[in-house]
DNA sequence: TAACTTTGTCCAACATATAGACAAACAAAA
DNA sequence: TTTTGTTTGTCTATATGTTGGACAAAGTTA
């Protein structure tokens, strides 16, 4: 049985486009909603009370006059519930409550070593918790949990291979939803990321954009209509594993010349150490020769530019393939940014096929910026407003 | 303004619906389709009552009956409208008269080996003239014309580069505008050959479907969501330029190794000529090449090998891409199928990550199959029935 | 102070989907 | 044959939700 349309389905559309209005433009009056949205002073008044009703929308006192009566302001009440959303990284737990505008309230951060599930489970759990006493009282409480693993992830929510943790096939969302009866999304890490970033990362979300995750492996997360992408299983955008380089390096994936053999955290740690950049007292890491590059060394320098080639091919292969309005890259070798930005944009401007008549931007997103952790809220909140209005169909 | 809902969108939406599922199930009765869409017997009488009027479905006799009254069957009314169709490819033109269902009534086929655009431009508008005199009487008559070009197409129908006809920044729809009073769509060849595809290839349409384009050039067209994905501006999938050789050959792009260097049409028959494996007072061509590899040319053979592993290789890039449910391989060099399919299935299977997990199939089609027409075909259509249901609103 | 503006609510009019009754048309069992 | 039950499609009453306009309240401006 398809979707069919009647007066329900319409009055929780309109709804949904009243606080949609509301969210966006908060804070709006009855009456500026009504001229943005088009809809009849009487039905965003209507709609609006409901909206009340539910906690989603607070009146608060009134705002300016424009000439006339003066307006009745209208907020979201983002403190209607919140989120708790995590970033589970290779090495370190970053997790935060949010409300439902994807503000982060508490920010907890942890590094984590161990990489045994069991173990990283009861630290996730316990996290949960910990975050979940802060909470205030609230209407709705916790309305989902949000977790980012650097894996590939299906749609179940099961983590089929996270290389970087040793994990296979790990069914993520299920342990979660035996301690917590609320819902509960995992997805990829790169996902979350593109999605935090179209999100909360500019003034006009662009339209179709694409991250580049460059950390330990590489991989991409594609929002394209501004929808996140993920294939048929949830396996997409696995571009460490394109060929860049034929009968080049062989890759544990089976491939041989594969992009992540060549760009990547683990790439440029693994040059490092065999071209004697690192000594051997050092542990190689991206932060010392960052440091060693800052001190003028020319060898590690130059290093960096090879990497930032390399980077550059794959942007210019993702260009070419998915014409998009906006590039971003993200993850631990964002921080070779100062050396390599440059060499990478003129690399694209001329190696990209007719560039010029493209409006596409590529930049540096750094790792603190939390994308992952914004994008997690993002996808639970969504779920969570969509979720309401289908039940009140 | 936002799009608000009311009960005349209502109207026009469920009236579509009942048209699409009178289209895809033709012929069925009014009871048959409240079952299905889910709406009331009433309403669908109503609505299929209006369609009536409005010449898009007919009834047809009374069908068998289940053991009760016999039904009154549905017929959407295929011959309510034509579409103009064309495939522009290098060195001919294909054209057809196709119904409002896609289905083609009058086939053209003209070689054409002039390149210069007025002349050509003469030859489409003698064709479409042509065509549109074999129209029976109908209700809508032409209700749009398709081209697809290979070429890259913005999204305003100007051609910005068409390599292998030689045109740069040629006004094609707005050309045609002049001429013909009826909605024009111009569009990638591949693209149009990917969504046709899609729309007619299969018993159930796949959800994500990557066409690959092997000509002189090597495009790409990406029907995601079952939606035609085209980029920011129109020029997503030009897959014939992304790396997949650092430092290899280079091409006349600006940049070097590309993946069409290697896998095309022209790459094959530069090698050809290169390896001698055709003599002096022969025209180096596809079908001369299969006919030596028929006739068991070991070298030929061999070198049809090498491009089926280049071949190959791009397949993998797009199937770690974009996780898709099917990879259509078309356009001149599916003709190498005999000699090629095996190895790159094989390729595929050993070398995309977590192959095991995906329901991805990879197969061939014939340029014969018209995809790129019927793609066409099928755009001017959705478009047609579209501006009806919006002009109504 | 009077006149005009703006805001938000209320109500009648209208459009359209739904449920269910009903008649027509048929098949199968008695 | 007759009867019974089923399927189809139409019709009507009802419910719902939007729209447009009237209106009061609360401002500003001349």
């Amino acid at each position: 049985m398809s979707r069919t349309w009647n007066q329900y389905i319409v009055k929780q559309e309109n709804k949904a486009l009243v606080l949609k209005t509301i969210i966006e433009h908060t804070p709006i009056s009855r009456a500026k909603v009504a001229q943005v949205t088009g809809l009849n002073k009487g039905t965003v008044s209507s709609l609006v009370s409901e909206l009340i009703d539910e906690h989603f929308v607070m009146e608060s006192g009134p705002g300016e006059s424009s000439g006339g009566r003066r307006p009745v302001m209208l907020l979201f009440n983002q403190a209607a519930g919140y989120t708790i959303a995590l970033d589970l990284g290779v090495g370190y737990i970053d997790a935060a409550l949010t409300d439902l505008n994807g503000e982060i309230m508490v920010k907890k951060h942890a590094k984590m070593h161990e990489r045994q599930f069991d173990t990283v489970f009861e630290h996730i759990v316990s996290t949960i918790h910990t975050l979940m006493k802060e909470m205030k009282k609230s209407p709705y409480g916790l309305v989902g949990i949000g977790m980012g693993v650097p894996g590939v992830v299906n749609h179940e929510g099961e983590i089929l291979l996270a290389p970087n943790l040793n994990w296979k096939n790990i069914q993520l969302k299920q342990a979660l939803n035996d301690v917590f009866d609320v819902p509960v999304i995992v997805e990829n890490e790169a996902n979350a990321a593109a999605y935090g970033e179209m999100r909360f990362g500019f003034k006009t979300p662009p339209k179709h954009m694409l991250y580049l995750s460059v950390g330990m492996g590489i991989g991409m997360g594609m929002v394209l209509d501004q929808k996140l992408y993920t294939g048929l299983n949830g396996f997409a955008g696995e571009m460490g594993h394109i060929t860049i380089v034929k009968d080049g390096i062989n890759c544990r994936c089976g491939n041989a010349g594969c992009f992540e053999r060549y760009a990547s955290e683990q790439a440029l740690l693994e040059q490092a150490i065999k071209r004697g950049l690192v000594t051997g007292n050092e542990e190689a890491s991206v932060d010392l020769l960052i440091q060693k590059a800052t001190e003028n060394n020319e060898a590690v320098i130059a290093l960096f530019k090879e990497i930032g080639e390399y980077i550059a091919i794959g942007i210019t292969t993702m260009i070419n393939l998915f014409n998009p309005e906006q590039i971003l890259i993200g993850n631990q070798l964002s921080k070779l940014q100062p050396w390599i930005k440059e060499d990478i944009q003129a690399y694209v401007y001329s190696h990209a096929i007719g560039f010029h008549s493209k409006k596409v931007t590529v930049d540096f997103t750094s790792p603190n910026h939390l994308s992952t952790i914004k994008g997690m809220a993002s996808f639970t909140i969504e779920n969570f407003l969509l979720s309401i209005k289908q039940t009140e169909e």
